[in-house]
DNA sequence: CCTGATTTTACAAACATTTTACACTTCCCC
DNA sequence: GGGGAAGTGTAAAATGTTTGTAAAATCAGG
């Protein structure tokens, strides 16, 4: 029971924070506050940075739905992404043209950086 | 060495003091009459400031309820609360949508540290 | 250019919280 | 115990937020 889940790692790049356990992203050290939707289809592209997911599995994996539904819903939510992400929107969400999205990570494959936090 | 457990350090900020060895608040100098319930809500998000906690947690911890349960209880209170902490309701007590509230400390604790000013 | 895919805008439906009002309960004092 | 004041829970309307869809605009690839 506890008010607070598993211990998981958060995602850290030049820019952006994404803090699983509290379901929270952080831009340039301010609050980006993000839908549950938008997180989960956020969370989902980071924590497969660098690989391009098809529409088809970020349909299933976030929506639940099947290859037979038709909908521009996912569209419109990277669309709500990107514009939250400001300036970097299209360096970190890169449209893969007939196939589906990507995440791009700021300055390379080192996911998770030693950070020394300040208290 | 009496019924109450030993000096708990009070919580104290630019305007708040929560005396929990007293169960008493007190805001800009001025003592703040809370209720058993009331208390007992602002104590468990205090002691988890800058944390969500979800709705589920909050009335699990504070009135006993299970997850089965539907009330608005809780809204309720909140409102009690944010109506007695006066202009700095909205700072203090925050609403996370579709999840639960957190507590935000004035002077916060910064996540990350800030960033060498440039661009 | 032509065609189909994606982006963008706008809006409506679904869902969650806030606010108000009131009923019920508890506590205290006589 | 009786009566009143304070505390607490609930219902319901008002308000606010999120999500899905349609339709037009733009873009990419052949």
């Amino acid at each position: 029971m506890g008010l607070v889940p598993a211990n998981i790692p958060a995602y850290r790049d030049e820019h952006l924070v994404i803090d699983y356990n509290h379901q929270s992203a952080i831009l340039d050290n301010e609050r980006m506050p993000l839908t549950r939707k938008e997180y989960d289809l956020l969370s989902l592209l980071v924590r497969h940075a660098g690989e391009i997911i098809p529409r088809e599995a970020l349909l299933m994996q976030v929506w639940g739905y099947g290859a037979e539904i038709r909908t521009r819903t996912l569209d419109v939510h990277v669309r709500r992404l990107r514009k939250k992400l400001g300036a970097y929107a299209d360096h970190y969400i890169e449209t893969i043209f007939g196939i589906g999205y990507r995440f791009q990570p700021f300055h390379a494959p080192r996911y998770v950086q030693p950070v020394a936090v300040g208290a």
